[in-house]
DNA sequence: ATAAACCTTAGAGTTAACACTAAGGTCAAG
DNA sequence: CTTGACCTTAGTGTTAACTCTAAGGTTTAT
């Protein structure tokens, strides 16, 4: 299989997967005389593995590191994936407890704005923004 | 006052005050005869005003876009500026949504797994990852 | 035999919001 | 009058995950 037939199998891009074998996810493929890849079905696992392992929220780098875990699966621990895994999961929470401030602020100033067409001169949004105390406190 | 002063009050760095200028965010400042710049309270008030709109999570882009609103606010209202927060806030919501769904499906990756510190042939993280319905379905 | 569709590499471009560097000019203090 | 802290510009580097481009070689179908 070449290529562009792996990359329409998975739904990923031809240069995304280059990409992946560069950054060292995708396991170098045999070549063909020619120079072309050969992929196998042993690469649509590990593409497979890539993306579901996105679709929980790792990134590339994090994938890399459990790609290379379930590689030497003995030498490594059940904890040591779990522990990976909760980092992660702790690193999401922090990111949506501030993103639930933001939504939480934006929320405010949107209620308390009249919305009204007329001109902005005293739209309070814009004078929550400017003023030393506009905002909580 | 020049660059260096107003960054300290505001605690910003130098570097970012020039890039805002830059960027269209800070005025300009009128120069000293050896080329320093000079600043009012003026640049404070904006800076403070850029500050408080990062703070609720608008983007430098859209925090420009605030700016020349609030600049020529008899051509623009409420409504526009209503329309900008509460986009922004969809955005948030948006994300905070994804964000969740990584969340939960790292917690229920983490919660199967045994987290011992045994090899990890069978880990069950590794093996969600891995097999076609491990996850979900 | 030739055109379309595929493949190759290397390298540049994208986004956001700055930080850092170099090479040099200026200002205040002692 | 010199040292150190400050300022200037222009340009490069950072991170993530690719995308795009150029310039060319290969395969397949007709």
């Amino acid at each position: 299989m070449r290529i562009g037939e792996l990359a329409k199998q998975v739904d990923m891009s031809t240069d995304a997967l280059r990409y992946y074998e560069q950054q060292g996810l995708l396991s170098a493929p045999q070549r063909s005389a020619s120079g072309y890849r050969q992929y196998g079905g042993k690469h649509m696992a590990q593409l497979r593995f890539i993306r579901r392992a996105k679709d929980v929220g790792f990134s590339l780098e994090e994938i890399a590191e459990l790609l290379k875990i379930n590689f030497e699966k003995a030498e490594h621990s059940c904890q040591e994936v779990k522990d990976l895994t909760l980092k992660k999961r702790d690193l999401v929470a922090q990111r949506i407890a501030e993103l639930q401030r933001f939504h939480a602020s934006l929320s405010q100033l949107a209620e308390q704005c009249c919305g009204s067409s007329a001109p902005a001169q005293h739209c309070s949004i814009l004078t929550a923004l400017e003023d030393i105390d506009g905002l909580n406190q």
